[in-house]
DNA sequence: TAAACCCTACGTAGTAATACATACATAAAT
DNA sequence: ATTTATGTATGTATTACTACGTAGGGTTTA
């Protein structure tokens, strides 16, 4: 009855009619095998850690233990079962929690969304996000309005150029910078200077250059 | 030559190595049709704008105009081409950007990700953000939580203290936010000294103020 | 070979911010 | 009614960085 090439799948939703309906949309797909559901956080957690499938598709408002809870337990006790949040609770508080949790999805149960081309997806890696919770990572983005015009021309500085750079961006002082490569503190003055030419940081605002070295931390080799 | 069904795409990147890579992957889908390809952003605009393909795959850094700028002006002229990031920076300042800028995908050329599935499932009306990247977003979120547990030390600033702040989180000097605020200049380093004082920044690096206000300013009321 | 670039070093001058103080008026708390 | 917190203002000295230069020795490149 199991195939092994088959998806093996576990639902925990106290909506009875939702997973039927769950139901009878997996049986039409013979890649996907719906191998138990559960209707309570405490049923849910001993089906999946006995069966261990590859998906968990849990909601969040269960009786007992709720989804975030759940989730959590099932890292522990099954930790290859792809967790799939499916729930009506659009709040950016509940998609940050099970962000934080580390969950391969969340959806929005109101979604005309195709839940198993979804669990594919996942099983194939690419955790999904559902449409209309993306836009909270959307908005969250947008609120920092820091907008960058141009993607920094880095390339236009010397190796040693990029090496001081980095230190900079680290919150280090010239002198700390001479003594760290044993150079004079006036030659980092010195590279100080070009550097902040090349950038196009000349005569603006006293940190400027520590402001770029601190914002482009990341991208320093 | 066009079958109406097919996915049009077109593909925007100056290595034409990948280019060829990303053509003869299309080719062998029936449902994909590469009707265009540049490797600079202002022919990549003008082919986009002239074809409206259904996807746009282009990279970020680009000849001329970089793959943001270019995708905000897809935005314009195509607002229906849906905009897929290809590129080789994983910092989370670009994927931000990308974000905030609503583009439907964004993907690492160094990943072994099927890019043309991930074509599909934007066309189906799933942004999917690849999962190398995901992670920005769990940590963004779980950074922030740490900023409220961690950094309770806000509390204990004055509401003067907390708008000089704010105006040093955009890097403005003591002169700037003495005239903004209509008091002398020693007064705002009065404040800026207890500022360090209670934010523990006393005795550290002469910058260590400014790195607290930049690495602070999206939560500074 | 000459030109260009890179890393190094230094001179003088000025500005911005810190370290460490004191001081006064007002408003709130108790 | 006295303490406390807050916002304001000032003094002196020191440090860190910038502005604007010059300059030698090394490697790469045209």
């Amino acid at each position: 009855m199991s195939n092994s090439k088959q998806i093996s799948v576990i639902i925990v939703d106290d909506h009875s009619l939702l997973r039927e309906g769950f139901a009878s949309r997996i049986e039409k797909d013979d890649t996907l095998e719906l191998i138990d559901e559960a209707a309570t956080g405490e049923d849910g957690l001993h089906k999946i850690c006995k069966h261990k499938p590859d998906v968990a598709v849990v909601d969040i408002e269960l009786p007992g233990i709720n989804g975030f809870e759940l989730s959590k337990k099932i890292k522990e006790c099954s930790p290859n079962t792809e967790i799939i949040i499916l729930t009506s609770y659009k709040q950016e508080e509940y998609f940050r929690e099970a962000m934080e949790i580390g969950v391969s999805g969340y959806f929005l149960k109101d979604e005309t969304i195709d839940i198993l081309k979804a669990i594919k997806n996942i099983i194939s890696g690419e955790p999904v996000i559902s449409p209309k919770v993306l836009s909270f990572v959307t908005n969250l983005y947008s609120k920092r309005n820091r907008f960058r015009e141009n993607v920094p021309d880095l390339q236009k500085l010397t190796n040693r150029e990029r090496e001081i750079l980095k230190l900079l961006s680290v919150n280090k002082s010239n002198n700390e910078i001479s003594n760290e490569l044993c150079i004079d503190k006036r030659t980092v003055e010195t590279h100080r200077n070009n550097i902040r030419e090349k950038l196009g940081l000349i005569g603006g605002s006293r940190n400027a250059l520590l402001v770029f070295a601190l914002e482009n931390k990341e991208i320093l080799t």
